[in-house]
DNA sequence: CAGTGACTTGACAACGTTGTCGGGCGCGAG
DNA sequence: CTCGCGCCCGACAACGTTGTCAAGTCACTG
């Protein structure tokens, strides 16, 4: 910048002025500075002007995914993006893969370099450090699970309400026996969905088998063996709701394995890609992943412009996606039944 | 950092020396050190250290993809992701949807905030205008495509010789007459892939019909409905190969509308989420996105480093992974031949 | 013609940190 | 005892920019 002033023979606060869009400089003065500026290829410093200037905005947003194997995380970063953009805001990502740790030390990394506000997917089992940059004036939004230890603005699926379509559609397809596959125990939304199936079993007067609900599957390998062993017992569900879209997969792969995708049910939570060209094609309980990103980056934007209403705790719906193998109807009368 | 010294009673230099972990500071007065820092939660401020420190460094990489839509982009900002890590940097991310303004806007963006290298997939017709920051220390390496207008280290996928492989499997079937669905033409890697396919059938002495190529195909939908024209020709093709997945896609519900899966073979550049899960499997020419990733961000940390030699191009062999779509074998003798 | 106000401009301090340099102190050697 | 050297430590300038403020120019008014 110094240079800049120097050929064009103004003061360094002259093209500060002209770079900046502020007021009172001449048309002659301006266009001088422009040209320097241009001859010199310069590129204002965003973060020495940062240091100084009155709203300490870096206009950097931090986003903390939980894995970037999942097409769900990377569409709410996409759709956080977008909007950051519109604000003439950079977006400083991080994929945590479901780490604790990783949680910690991204946070300390954008910290540093000051983000103006966070987006997490909580992790760890407690986020009531993120306290002290709230404090300091960091908005903080967590998508896609509830944080613990903290009252921030969250943006989240249904995913109670969801599991419970998801059971509810089944049951109405005339099955009793219906597993549940669920992700890792400490992942709050695998919780919240066994909740839903439980809740809706319930609310139909229906006895759960504990032998039918297995949590712990992270990946398609584990989800596959683990349905396997289910679709084999002596007395096997009749549908299966699988909790998360790796999950799915799994599930799908041991159904064809043992040749039962026509005649098992299967509602999967989360969709999965190509799922319409799958045979049958598979009936999924949708996210709604750009509405959560785009929530939730409107959220920081609105702490940003001074909004310092209570917390907001936003759920987004889910939608139940009808394409065939949900669809699967019960045997008329299982064998246990008739007994 | 002022009020920490101030609460450790020590000068503010000794604070900085502490937390960078210079040497000559006491025990003891580097624990009260300490004590303070953590006591006032203190986070030090990495963009005004930048200012004045030697290296200049923002431990900080700018990365252009071409869209987050594309797992293949996923994957491959992961993978720089976790060598940015290890070596202490954060990595700012921005997805191009395939515009070339949005290309420059991104560039701005990284450049005022000082990263320290760029990794980029280029969109635009010419990237001569990234020079000035090449010129000016900021190692660029281009990913996925090779760049117009700038000679620097690149690291690409084997395009031509994959789609080579793709073609050759389908001809070790019996395959004559095989369909090319190519993405949008301005893109590089659609016009390498086609090459590719041209070399393969002018190597084994086959005439091209050109009413099978179809390019500018950028999204599932429209490769359904050219791969529906090509199929109910008077002499259609007896296999596709199909340069992206999206086409891939869009090929497969096309296939499976016309009841044809089983009887026309299909090869798809680039993997398919599920594509073991299909009927037929679906054999395609994969692309190894984490080394792609890796070795870009290698690059970048090597030129950090002072390499000064001549840029490299390093490109990334693709592996043919047979399912089953491709190995459907041609009738013994078509129409046309028996003529 | 003096006074007024609007506009334009630059000198200077400040932001939070690091590099430089010099001062003080303790200890071993002469 | 004195000198010298090494280790600790802090004052100060500097990084590239913006906020503050005062000075300068000019046209217009009374």
């Amino acid at each position: 910048m110094r240079d800049v002033a120097q050929l064009a023979g103004v003061g360094i606060k002259t093209v500060s002025r002209v770079v900046n869009g502020e007021p009172n400089v001449s048309p002659a003065t301006a266009e001088r500075v422009r040209q320097a500026a241009a001859s010199l290829h310069f590129e204002p410093d965003l973060h020495a002007g940062n240091l100084r200037r009155a709203d300490r905005r870096s206009r950097t947003l931090g986003l903390l995914v939980s894995s970037v194997a999942n097409p769900f995380a990377a569409q709410v970063h996409r759709a956080i993006e977008r909007v950051a953009i519109e604000h003439g805001y950079a977006v400083l990502a991080a994929s945590l893969e479901d780490d604790p740790d990783a949680e910690l030390r991204a946070v300390t990394a954008l910290a540093r370099r000051r983000v103006d506000g966070f987006v997490v997917t909580p992790v760890r089992d407690d986020q009531a450090y993120l306290r002290l940059h709230v404090e300091r004036g960091t908005p903080l939004v967590c998508v896609d699970r509830e944080p613990h230890g903290i009252e921030t603005d969250t943006v989240v699926t249904s995913n109670v309400e969801g599991a419970r379509d998801a059971v509810r559609h089944l049951l109405a397809h005339g099955h009793r026996r219906i597993a549940f596959l669920g992700d890792l125990e400490r992942i709050q939304t695998a919780g919240q969905r066994r909740q839903g199936y439980l809740d809706e079993l319930a609310a139909s007067g229906i006895d759960v088998d504990p032998a039918l609900i297995v949590l712990g599957l992270h990946d398609d390998a584990s989800a596959t063996a683990v349905a396997r062993r289910l679709l084999t017992l002596p007395d096997p569900p009749t549908a299966i709701f699988s909790g998360q879209n790796l999950v799915t997969i799994g599930a799908i792969r041991a159904l064809q394995q043992l040749g039962l995708e026509h005649d098992v049910a299967l509602v999967g939570f989360d969709d999965v890609e190509t799922s319409d060209l799958l045979k049958p094609r598979v009936t999924t309980v949708s996210q709604d992943a750009d509405r959560i990103g785009r929530l939730a980056a409107e959220r920081v934007f609105a702490r940003l412009d001074g909004d310092t209403s209570p917390p907001r705790h936003l759920v987004v719906p889910t939608r139940l996606v009808v394409r065939g193998s949900g669809e699967i109807r019960a045997p008329l009368a299982a064998p246990a039944d008739v007994g």
